[in-house]
DNA sequence: AAATTCAATTGATTTACATCAACCCGTTAA
DNA sequence: TTAACGGGTTGATGTAAATCAATTGAATTT
């Protein structure tokens, strides 16, 4: 159950066997059937959530109903409203599962209360937001610098996995597209 | 020279007297004046810092040459390429100064130092990021999800000092917009 | 104070992408 | 076995914002 968790973890810094126990006992596990919410918006971001088998998206749906895809989490992903859940406001974001999933969620007490005992954890949350800022402002760089047919085929090379596992009309709402736009570049794509 | 970064870290984390000394060693005081860049595209981004006093903004180049407002730094606020940073890989991005300013730069094995030997700045940086990564994730949603005007009144509503502060043809930038739209929109507003 | 550069505005035109609508295909389900 | 639904494609049309171009005004530099 916590494998992937304590691989990824162990990746960024060291945990004592002792360690590895309090750890543990911090967090819940949950499971998740594919269309099942975790998070609807209107509610408080209650837990951090580890990925430890497949597949959820968090999304925003706009005054006029159009859903917009802000992240995508598969085995070895955190997911969370960060900010819902680290100041207590309601959510203005949805999360659901894709595929069904196997979940490792955390408190914000238990999330303070683990930082506080294992400081180590500081550590492994300072490089974790570091990269998450990293991958952040690629997205952004990406959404406002290029065109929509750009913007696909640096998804295509940076995230092949991506492509292979998530439907195209999410895709496209993480490009900022509606389905008929990506599937016109893609069709292009292809003839050329 | 170090008033507003002690006090930026005071409202987070708690430092005793000598924890303050050993903190000032770590950094290099910088002046920078108006156009002066402070990293170019090609080079390695070889400082995290921190802006006492003046205005900086980072951007990014496209292959047609038009100019993409990545970030603004004012008083207050950290500026790096962050990526470039960590890695030591070469920047996409260039850092200039758009008013005269006052930096406290760190290097990246001063960084590393000043963790380990004060690992209350841990906790600091991993609040910080927190903090970053819930506004870059608010401006990517923005980006996604709403119209060209509706993006700037957000703005307005939630950054009134920026649009005071930074010139129109950046705040453009910044919005993913060209001047003329913004010109545009912003005098549909005044009539309205 | 003249000259040069930089920033903002306004108008005319173009274009990338959205919208609306119909249709197809594969799966799930009644 | 026939609906019903989700996901993808294709075509016709509309529109928000970009582009191109010219003008004015501010701010720097000489």
């Amino acid at each position: 159950m916590f494998n992937v968790l304590l691989a990824h973890i162990q990746e960024k810094v060291t945990l004592s066997v002792g360690d590895v126990d309090l750890l543990k006992s911090f967090f819940i596990p949950k499971k998740l059937r594919k269309r099942q919410y975790i998070l609807q918006e209107g509610d408080v971001c209650k837990y951090l959530m580890f990925v430890e088998k497949g597949l959820l998206r968090m999304y925003h749906v706009d005054d006029k109903g159009a859903e917009h895809m802000i992240q995508f989490a598969w085995e070895g992903w955190w997911m969370a409203d960060t900010y819902s859940f680290l100041s207590g406001d309601i959510s203005q974001y949805n999360i659901d599962a894709i595929e069904d999933a196997e979940l490792l969620m955390i408190t914000l007490p238990n999330f303070e209360a683990m930082l506080l005992q294992l400081p180590v954890m500081e550590r492994y949350f300072r490089i974790l937001f570091q990269n998450n800022i990293i991958s952040k402002e690629r997205r952004l760089i990406n959404t406002i610098s290029y065109s929509a047919e750009e913007r696909y085929k640096r998804l295509v090379a940076a995230h092949p996995e991506m492509i292979q596992r998530i439907p195209q009309n999410l895709i496209a709402s993480y490009l900022g597209l509606t389905p008929e736009t990506l599937s016109r570049i893609r069709k292009k794509l292809i003839q050329s």
